[in-house]
DNA sequence: GTTTTATGTCGCAAACATACGACATTACTA
DNA sequence: TAGTAATGTCGTATGTTTGCGACATAAAAC
């Protein structure tokens, strides 16, 4: 009875909450910038580089591989993940479109 | 002992996410388009325009308050809502800069 | 002063997210 | 084919979010 109607919301709405989301922990923003930052493609030794679990790792990166950010290839018993310029392109604008959207009405806050 | 290791991420990753997670449902995105879209700050009879109960409404209304999103000016017994230029402002070259960033070395995914 | 109207806050229940140890899987290696 | 290394998945404990009814408050209307 209670929770989820996220149905009830349009559809850019809901892709926007959703990629959102997937950008909403800081572990995933920092993996985001690691692999950024690197030349290559890296595997999952990127638990190295964030204070966390192998598991926790693994997880953050499985809801960036379904918001469809990232992206990993296997090789051996290797995985190697990189950021997808097609999707991180279609983040950008639709998170632009909406801020670009917002921003059109908006009032001074002395606050 | 579990949970809740965000303090371990630098300042910039936290910024991020938050203000992630402040978008990171439909309704909050609803309740700012529609914010948007009106010419006058628009009290919480946001109710009528999306589908959850008063209640529900003010506390995403709440949520965007605290990311510092949204602004409310008291009126009486009714309460203005509006959009935050500067904050909105902030969080548009906040995401920009990171997408901007990440987007540098992506790689191309047929998937 | 009582009623109405617009809001916010509390407390609860259900759903979801986070973190991790233990186990399973898969491929390379000797 | 046994051993190791890199990963993923499961189960569990705990914290957080969502959604709502019921109550509290406070200004305006009468």
């Amino acid at each position: 009875m209670t929770y989820s109607k996220t149905e009830n919301f349009d559809q850019n709405s809901r892709d926007i909450a959703k990629v959102c989301k997937a950008l909403a922990h800081p572990a995933r923003i920092a993996i985001l910038k690691y692999l950024a930052e690197q030349k290559v493609c890296i595997s999952g030794d990127i638990t190295t580089e964030i204070p966390l679990s192998r598991t926790t790792v693994s997880q953050h990166l499985q809801e960036l591989k379904n918001a469809g950010i990232i992206h990993g290839e296997i090789s051996g018993t290797r995985v190697n993940y990189c950021l997808c310029k097609e999707n991180v392109e279609m983040v950008k604008s639709l998170l632009n479109g909406f801020l670009e959207n917002i921003n059109k009405n908006t009032v001074e806050c002395k606050k």
